[in-house]
DNA sequence: AACACCGGTTCAAACGTTTGAATCAATATA
DNA sequence: TATATTGATTCAAACGTTTGAACCGGTGTT
């Protein structure tokens, strides 16, 4: 079954058809310090032969030997999610550069491949683990055999730092703060909001951002008009949710001008809600969204929102793990929070408020 | 450096804790046959002992005794692609389903990350390679290299058959044909068309497929709407392209009712260019796209588009390799090509022509 | 009493590398 | 001439597993 048997080179094949010795052949090819002692037509002899068979070395047999992996594990709970990829890119650049191979799993929303995935990581000694969250995850209790092998673990999308476990998030009470306040600049008064699931770290400290602007800005926050998203399902579900909100806002009758999504797929869910019912965006609504993933960038009107900035944070998660890894015996350095700057993302989908209500009669017939 | 020195936990701490061999412990831990010949209070012992020590096989020691790794690389060209997960997904399917463990990489359509990448592969001594190549792919000299190490290797969303190595990918022939005939049947006689770019594999069937049904229902294909995408960029930029060339077809003052896009971000981009001129999708111009990715879905109209069954090309793609693996000895079974069928997919972005001209002037103030 | 058998356990070699120490011939130093 | 130095190469042990073969004390058969 396992086809190396026949297959692979190895340093034996070269060494017999060199006239070398082994510890010779992998001196040369691994260039080791003392290939410096190896005179030079050896050398070039070794190297033609390896290229010509085809050589690579074994990285498990090397591994082994050297006791060093040179391996870090990402661990995305959802890789579907676009939040993810570039998270995932910016630790790729950050842990390429040290010369680490990173380690990729995707675990579906599965808790089962998530806790399968972890084992794996741990048996292929990787040195180091950053899981990506993006939405609800249960924690498991193969963190504690994390620990217990001290492997450096970091999370990013996620705050556990109670749990002893640096974290690295945007600051959400700012991204929410920075929407508020540019519906208010636009001129909104009366805005509804859809508040992320209870069970994601996320959605109280936005939902505190913009509350805290809003009195600042002396807007109203009906308390009909804040819905608050299921969490079991998944993240493609906030689109459905958008959609049954948006139209949910508009049977109260309530009076708003604007729509803050929790994110991205949620707002073009409000979008298309309210294209069912006849309204157009940003005319008659305006909807914003945060994240500032694909879908929200191609769509039309493209979408107002709050990006996070990704790809620093998988950098900055790399480059802690690394710093981590490189600083073992000085045991695990206190867990750290790190939250990171959202950025405001103009585009088409806000407007000055119309003059017309919000809840007014459609004007074309709707689109089912 | 490498941490594995003071961390992990092997099967000689467990054997010196529990006062038996390193042997029995391995027989009883790795539940090998032997493992019934041994009394079962003594494995009920070893395994609490393992248990509380947080024992992990090493993947490394085990793979190099064994002489198999029991993995899969999956190679993608570009994970940005929302094109490539669902086959990602697919593909993780399969092999998971027996006992494989994917190994994941993403070369950020960077040719030197997927070489690099590929070495890797070679270097863990993964058991079959899958290649997703959704963009431009330059073939790479290291394909030499796998087949010397006879690591059987697969490729979907390209045709490299004629390289020797088993292909996966849509019909696209029926899949544009598919598209058209959908236009034609709302009555559209006067379409414009996006062609993808000609380093692509799937442009040139996708067009026969146009060309073909076009002619069949009468349909009219002016030169001047038939346009072709640039080859050299990323995908991401078929958006870009869409927008474009939506300009430059209403500025060549042809008559057309729709635009059949090459791949679904390029129909959005032309929405998009439709959409700045003043025209809505689908009362004055009908739009379609290709692939059925998640933009497409969740835009506002939903796009109408040509899914591919990804899931399924990934599926088919790991049982492919590992039968490929299973028959090792057979040695290499001809290269085959795998076309799978594409399904229209009906959504809101296209209905039947508007009597209004397309050119005619813009009804509403455009949008910039 | 000699033998085969069996349940339970251990020996020892092997997987493909790496690397500190050893070897050995040739040259330089005392 | 004996001794150190150097340059080029090899020895052999080790990394953590797995596994065919061996061991060993006991019971059952003839």
């Amino acid at each position: 079954m396992g086809q190396r048997k026949s297959g692979h080179v190895t340093l034996l094949d070269i060494a017999s058809a060199s006239g070398f010795s082994v510890s010779t052949v992998s001196i040369v090819l691994s260039e080791a310090p003392l290939s410096l002692n190896v005179a030079a037509t050896t050398r070039a002899h070794i190297r033609t032969i390896a290229q010509q068979l085809g050589y690579h070395p074994d990285a498990y047999a090397r591994s082994l030997r050297r006791r060093s992996t040179q391996t870090i594990g990402i661990l995305a709970f959802d890789l579907s999610d676009p939040f993810c990829i570039p998270i995932m890119r910016g630790i790729q650049e950050g842990v390429n550069a040290a010369g680490y191979l990173p380690l990729l799993m995707d675990a579906q929303t599965q808790r089962k491949l998530f806790d399968s995935y972890l084992h794996m990581i741990l048996e292929r000694r990787a040195e180091g683990v950053i899981v990506i969250a993006s939405w609800v995850f249960e924690e498991t209790n193969l963190l504690g055999d994390i620990r217990k092998n001290n492997v450096p673990i970091l999370i990013v999308g996620r705050d556990l730092v109670a749990r002893g476990i640096s974290s690295i998030l945007v600051d959400n009470e700012a991204g929410g703060a920075l929407a508020t306040r540019h519906l208010a600049e636009l001129g909104h008064r009366n805005i509804a909001v859809i508040r992320g699931p209870q069970e994601m770290c996320d959605s109280e400290p936005r939902w505190t951002g913009i509350r805290k602007v809003a009195a600042q800005c002396g807007m109203h926050l009906d308390e009909r008009l804040v819905l608050e998203l299921p969490g079991l399902a998944g993240p493609a579900s906030g689109f459905e949710g958008g959609v049954r909100f948006a139209k949910q806002m508009l049977a109260t009758g309530c009076h708003f001008t604007a729509v803050l999504a929790f994110d991205d797929l949620t707002a073009l869910g409000v979008v298309r809600g309210l294209a069912e019912s006849g309204l157009r965006v940003p005319e008659d609504c305006s909807v914003m969204g945060f994240d500032d993933v694909l879908p929200a960038e191609v769509a039309t009107p493209a979408m107002t929102t709050i990006r996070q900035p990704l790809r620093e944070m998988g950098l900055e998660a790399a480059e802690r793990v690394l710093q981590a890894i490189r600083s073992v015996p000085g045991k695990a350095e206190k867990a750290r929070l790190h939250k990171t700057n959202p950025e405001l993302v103009v585009r088409m989908s806000t407007a000055p408020p119309s003059r017309t209500i919000a809840t007014k009669k459609p004007k074309r017939r709707a689109r089912t």
